[in-house]
DNA sequence: TTGTACGCGTTATCAT
DNA sequence: ATGATAACGCGTACAA
């Protein structure tokens, strides 16, 4: 299939060589296809298959000033979380010519704002950032990014261009909610990491509670520790000991759920009756475990999907359609965990 | 910073104006910094730094036919187990000028064929692939892909070139040993997904029950189907209807493992005592849970990082070192799970 | 040690 | 509809 013995690239003139054809036509060819005759595009078509011509994008960028990669900047690769909405996104590129270029914040917002600088340098066909609090430097570099940036993961008031995510905030206080209209009447809260975006789910449980009038206590436990199962055992232990009248808790995240229900099996609470739990992302393990775990589900991948159809369009359309926001909400999931038996 | 107010990118140019000297020397600076003198090597860095600029990664890679790139092909990205492969991957490219091009096969060797090939286009510094398992036109392309390739996740007998990983089959025969070595008699298998790798597991199983005179009868249960907690459930269930006498089973992975368990707890099976269970890959959860799961621990992250590392050293050393092979073992994680009272 | 000048593979402008 | 050709930004002989 691919000729080149020599080990020489083939390259565009290859191609236009073995048609008869200027590199320029070939380029059109690809780039253009409507401007150029049926009958030289299926020779071209033919030549490049048979050659094993595939584009260099270096030098496509360098010409265009211009590049087919879409820039991502997640906080974290190990999190399945985000590994979620990086599944979204690949799929979402496949078949397109774009191609993804992952980076990886560390849920440091300079080093993110470093990332954008430095991917920004690729003139990327589109940029995905996450959530809403790059520092002021990153959004001066977004403002003129010369091309469509979609921010996942969150909404908010100020989007930089494009925005596809949910409100924390709400999902937290729909969750809490759900606790209380189960019945329990002393929730608390298990966090971890504690980065801006948890902030803001505490944020809805305490004001959850306020609005229905019910005192956290001492029951709001949390680390900026990053989280794991093991972590939410260990939680939970401690939020036991300093408030020993926790009836439920609404934890961070799926992990922390779960690491908190083992512990509180290992301590014999019954659960749903003694301790109510609810986890938050609703992973798939949320529904097989034993008993099944009440959670908030997100729509993680469709966020990642959602993020590179929006750059496409923009891309496409003349109209850039600026400041669109696109609530993908969440789901509460309740299942036998917080089902408590009045 | 960033002085570019007309939103042109500082180029290499203006470093070079701003100092005085000519872009030659800009370009030598960067890239062979022993050549250049120290007061223009501190002025450059100066002018660099105040005007902010960067390289364009394009120009680059096509003036030096050869691209900063690591490309990086997994079959999957949500799996949790190469999701710490990529993590040990992007921590050991931090720092430096090396960046990750992922790509992403869904398990299809096809699939993974035409990454590669498309990876090769851009010339990159060197190439991480998964397993063993490429096909003809893959391997082929590897073979002058001009670049270090290191293949990671398993060992092999016959490596392309760089090889860092573990012997699956052993970390099978080791699992069931364990099994066994704790009073098993009919010790069963849950696997899913079934990929070569997973087969080399199955092996591995077998041939330590026959090494050991232990007939597998029906307790050998898979399906093609992706792995996952639920499904792991499902696969207990259906086992034990086939094969009751089961009492204990070796899980392909730990999702399954976890699944499994939800479900004998379902079934009021007493674990270890009833069933045994173990797990594979020894994720974070596999200790915190109730009872804690044995598992065989793997060196994910470990086996990215020293990917990158390996790339590394094969592009400083001006000796290849190919047909280096770093196996990084395995531990079995022996836990209450299959903590068998005699 | 530093400068000059050409080339990398493609796109885009201007002719034709 | 197609062909020349000049950029694009940087690396690297070769020259000085």
């Amino acid at each position: 299939m691919n000729k080149n013995k020599e080990n020489k690239p083939v390259t565009m003139r290859d191609v236009a060589q073995e048609v008869g054809v200027s590199v320029a036509t070939v380029s059109r060819a690809l780039r253009n296809p409507e401007v150029v005759s049926e009958a030289l595009k299926s020779k071209i078509a033919a030549a490049i298959e048979s050659l094993g011509y595939l584009p260099d994008p270096a030098a496509r960028a360098l010409a265009s000033t211009r590049s087919d990669v879409i820039a991502v900047i997640l906080p974290s690769i190990s999190n399945n979380v985000f590994a979620a909405v990086m599944d979204g996104i690949y799929s979402a590129v496949e078949g397109t010519r774009y191609s993804v270029q992952l980076g990886y914040s560390r849920y440091a917002p300079l080093s993110e704002e470093n990332l954008i600088r430095l991917f920004l340098r690729q003139r990327p066909a589109g940029m995905i950032v996450t959530g809403i609090d790059q520092t002021d430097a990153a959004q001066a570099l977004l403002a003129d990014a010369g091309c469509p940036v979609v921010q996942v993961m969150e909404t908010g008031p100020a989007p930089h261009d494009l925005m596809i995510g949910f409100s924390h905030y709400d999902a937290a206080r729909a969750a809490t909610a759900h606790l209380i209209e189960q019945g329990y009447r002393n929730p608390g809260f298990l966090g971890a990491r504690m980065d801006p975006r948890t902030q803001r789910r505490l944020h809805g449980f305490r004001d959850e509670l306020r609005a229905r009038g019910i005192d956290e206590g001492r029951r709001v436990h949390t680390t900026t520790r990053p989280s794991s199962v093991t972590l939410g055992g260990h939680l939970l232990a401690e939020l036991l000991g300093v408030a020993p009248e926790t009836d439920a808790i609404f934890c961070i995240n799926d992990d922390i759920a779960l690491g908190a229900m083992f512990e509180a099996q290992r301590r014999n609470l019954r659960i749903p009756d003694e301790l109510g739990i609810c986890g938050f992302n609703d992973m798939e393990m949320m529904g097989a475990a034993e008993p099944p775990i009440t959670s908030v589900r997100t729509f993680r991948r469709e966020m990642g999907e959602g993020a590179v159809q929006l750059i496409l369009d923009a891309l496409a359309g003349d109209v850039p359609e600026a400041g669109k926001v696109v609530d993908l909400g969440f789901q509460i999931m309740p299942r036998r965990s917080t089902m408590r038996g009045r």
